[in-house]
DNA sequence: TTTTTTGCAAATGATTTGCACTCCG
DNA sequence: CGGAGTGCAAATCATTTGCAAAAAA
């Protein structure tokens, strides 16, 4: 059923209006079977545990098949202005972010509700929604700890 | 009115741990006069607004007093990744962004209910929540008309 | 074939930083 | 006074880009 999930996403980005390079292949492979969930990994953490097994995929490219899945809706980007990094996550289940403001570590959460948004949006502003995100910042458990705030 | 409205500001960056210098003067009355939120401003945009009148205000000193803003919860950092720029937003009311994705103007909207979400996401991850943020994005009218999609 | 895509290296440019000087409190 | 804050210029560094070669459709 993995598989599935795969091939559905080639699917996804093929109707997006991109061709299927085997480098694209290889990213969505990773992405899908590293549960990349927790990690949020950016651009760079990606590009260097795909090159032990595909040397031939390079940087750029990783960054260039990234931008597009993200506009195939695949995955989402997110900006973390602690570290400076795009982060991305698989856009599965809705769900939303919450950000260390001390550390930069981020972790999803499900409890809100956000379906209503897109046509809110669109009913207030004219704008036609391809997407939205939902992000909170705080300090997590562990910086709380460290900055005596526990 | 608008002088008490500055002086609230000077008391809560203040009360934030930060000292009043007259830099930081300018730049808060300057915000608050230029009614910012229909702009949502850039470092840089506000920089060159103030100069004219405040020459003896430097680049890294507006980028230095946004941060110093974002941090006293007077001001509301959004990275809007179309044009690559941080644009600031003052923080009155709740509210959202709305984001196009084809010219990356930004528009605020309030249709929609948000009260809940710093206490939702304590909940949910253990995180002490300072602030939140929602984006929508989408294509803006103009955009609509001028990619034929309308 | 025709159009995309890749990979490399170089460019970009917004933001950050080091440091000597100045000023707020 | 002493620690913060400023201004300048230089550094940073994630991301983007140009272009020739390679691969998809």
């Amino acid at each position: 059923m993995m598989e599935a999930k795969i091939q559905a996403a080639f699917k996804q980005l093929r109707e997006a209006g991109f061709r299927l390079t085997e480098q694209r292949e290889f990213i969505v492979r990773y992405l899908l079977k590293n549960r990349i969930e927790p990690t949020h990994p950016t651009a760079e953490m990606i590009y260097t545990d795909l090159k032990a097994q595909h040397p031939n995929v390079s940087l750029a490219t990783v960054y260039n098949t990234l931008e597009l899945l993200v506009q195939s809706k695949l995955l989402l980007a997110i900006d973390n202005k602690t570290d400076g990094k795009r982060h991305y996550d698989w856009f599965g289940v809705p769900h939303y972010h919450v950000v260390c403001t001390n550390c930069g570590k981020i972790v999803d959460a499900f409890n809100f509700e956000t379906q209503d948004l897109p046509q809110l949006a669109q009913a207030a502003t004219g704008y036609l929604p391809s997407s939205y995100h939902v992000e909170v910042h705080g300090v997590c458990p562990e910086c709380q700890e460290l900055l005596g705030l526990k």
